[in-house]
RNA sequence: GCGAAAGUAGCUCAGUUGGUAGAGCACGACCUUGCCAAGGUCGGGGUCGCGAGUUCGAAUCUCGUCUUUCGCUCCA
């Protein structure tokens, strides 16, 4: 089989032993999110979704290999999560829930905005806001009057005042009846009624001072759809648009059926959606998006020290994946939500500026305790120790994995500039998470390589994700598994039919070794191992 | 939803005063070569986002419409 002119003697060249001096290519991040973007869809990381028919607003496909690396990200979460934690089990629990849920969770209330644009200043408010500043100035106002009385008089009793004095007596009615306004139009669903509350009141655009308003438009940020197929029948359901409820309804019949003991967690992967008015920034923020969610039960009053330890907990993860330090950073929520006493962002430094990238919340008993008051259920635990039942408290961490996936790959994308001037675009993920781990390619497709190059394809792929490609030159080959960023290539060359020694070359190095096929399975293991990296969180 | 920009081959784009579609890369086959994006030959692929209108004739002009991207409120 091997030809007359002999096998070829494999030399490394010189010039490849020193391009651990290539540079990366400086780009401004709005360049760099553009080549983030189309590469992505290049080599088969992300489609937009129905594309062919012209595509679909803020939702996203994940292609052959952003599916892999999707799943790699997904699994290094949930064993991180579940696997480490004796006390954190993970469930999956279903999109669709009892519509209470949503009345419970405060999603109903808190997810129907009623919208109003400025059409001078082409500027959109809240409705609800902008009533809400308007009774704030009013509010004001009273202060105003209530602090002058309080310096005119002695013996100041600001109750008696409140309720004597004309002008704030008239300022509060005025409030009483804005609120009563307001209340009606929004429980009979009157937009039009909101309009005519802001024009009578005479709100202004901050920006354009004008009062010309749109109409108010509302705006439910949760997906509805119907369950049971008569109409007459059917009651409205929504599809989540988070999955923490599907925790806490479920605390019980874990707690139970787990013999769980506080504190413990209850982890979960999976879809929620939101009708976002703006969805934007590529796969950033979707309509349809995954969520990754470990609800911390635990005892009332020491919320606030497991809140800490998963502040510290969860960046260290992130950290782990071995990005730079600088490009995380915690931001501490100042105004928060109704169910919350503490909470955080990890926010990661995306080509587009820092944003959010995980949300570290303390809950309180807020779910849980409206869960019990709408369900009439108690959803209480039996604490052994101090022998007495309480709701517990809850410390949430939730991630988006789109988001995840998108730091990962915006941190891995790389243009470097070679030593030769040349240039490659390589994906230095973390050989954990690479969609495919190694590729295998006959230097060319004849003499019996290709034939050499599948036994070794067909041992590596019962382990890992493989690639055998015999195509285009070797050097054009080594640029596509960059562009993916396949950790490892071995190429079979004549020599290897005599002894069974093989081209190793590395993604990030681009240097080559020779190494026996025996020898492939463990290095190829060693190097993209998901234990090893387990290992850096123990 | 409002405002702005854009839509021609898989990708990046060209297409003149209206005259029936082009390049580079990519893709497929074959030949040559063989360790960092090689060369040659041949080939496949577009009703120019969609729909009307003007015109003998529209990728090009007019109107409408859809979609995407960017900015504005919210969020993982």
């Amino acid at each position: 089989m091997v030809r007359e002119k002999g096998p070829v003697v494999f030399t490394p060249r010189p010039i490849f032993a020193a391009m651990s001096s290539a540079s990366d290519k400086k780009l401004s991040g709005e360049d760099l999110f553009k080549n983030i973007i189309s590469h992505s869809k290049e080599y088969g990381f992300i489609f937009q979704s129905s594309e062919i028919y012209d595509g679909l607003s803020a939702v996203y496909d994940y292609g052959q290999m952003g599916a892999e690396l999707k799943k790699n990200l997904r699994d290094y979460w949930w064993k991180s999560m579940v696997q480490l934690h004796e006390n954190i089990v993970g469930i999956d629990a279903a999109i669709f829930m009892h519509p209470t849920t949503w009345k419970a969770s405060g999603h109903v209330d808190a997810f129907n905005d009623p919208l109003i644009d400025n059409k001078d200043s082409k500027k959109r408010y809240r409705a609800d806001v902008l009533i809400e500043d308007h009774i704030a100035k009013i509010e004001a106002k009273i202060g105003k009057e209530v602090e002058k009385a309080r310096n005119r008089f002695e013996n100041f009793d600001e109750a008696m005042f409140r309720s004597t004095n004309p002008r704030v007596l008239e300022n509060t009615k005025k409030i009483d009846e804005i609120n009563t306004r307001f209340k009606e139009c929004m429980e009979a669903n009157d937009l039009e009624g909101v309009r005519q509350l802001i024009l009578d009141l005479e709100i202004t655009c901050p920006v354009s001072g004008t009062r010309n308003w749109t109409d108010v438009r509302q705006f439910n940020l949760m997906f509805s759809t119907q369950l049971g197929s008569v109409s007459e029948d059917s009651s409205t359901i929504y599809l989540r648009p988070e999955t923490a409820q599907g925790i806490f309804v479920n605390f019980l019949n874990v707690q139970k059926t787990g013999r769980m003991k506080i504190p413990f967690g209850i982890a979960q992967t999976g879809k929620a959606f939101r009708n976002e008015i703006v969805a934007r920034q590529f796969i950033f923020r979707m309509r349809e998006f995954e969520q990754m969610e470990m609800q911390y039960f635990v005892k009332p009053g020491t919320e606030l020290e497991w809140y800490e330890k998963w502040k510290s907990t969860r960046m260290d993860w992130h950290r782990s994946l071995g990005f730079p330090e600088g490009k995380y950073r915690f931001h501490d929520h100042v105004k928060l939500a109704h169910y919350a006493n503490a909470a955080c962002d990890i926010e990661f430094e995306f080509p587009f500026g820092f944003k959010e990238l995980e949300g570290i919340h303390s809950r309180t008993d807020f779910d849980l305790r409206s869960h019990e008051e709408h369900s009439g259920r108690k959803q209480q635990y039996f604490d052994p120790e101090d022998n007495e039942n309480y709701i517990p408290y809850v410390v949430e961490t939730s991630i988006g994995l789109d988001r995840l996936f998108l730091a990962t790959l915006s941190q891995a994308y790389a243009e470097e500039i070679l030593e030769d001037g040349t240039s490659r675009v390589v994906l230095r993920l973390p050989a954990f998470l690479a969609p495919c781990k190694v590729a295998v390619l006959p230097l060319v497709k004849k003499d019996g390589l290709p034939e050499k190059a599948r036994q070794i394809m067909d041992r590596l792929k019962l382990d890992h994700q493989c690639i055998y490609e015999e195509k285009d030159s070797i050097g054009k080959r080594y640029r596509r598994m960059d562009a993916i960023g396949t950790p490892y290539c071995v190429t079979v060359d004549h020599q290897t039919l005599e002894d069974n020694m093989v081209t190793l070359r590395d993604r990030d190095t681009m240097q080559q070794e020779r190494i026996h096929i025996d020898e492939l399975p463990q290095r190829v293991g060693d190097k993209v191992s998901l234990q090893r990296q387990l290992v850096r969180l123990l």
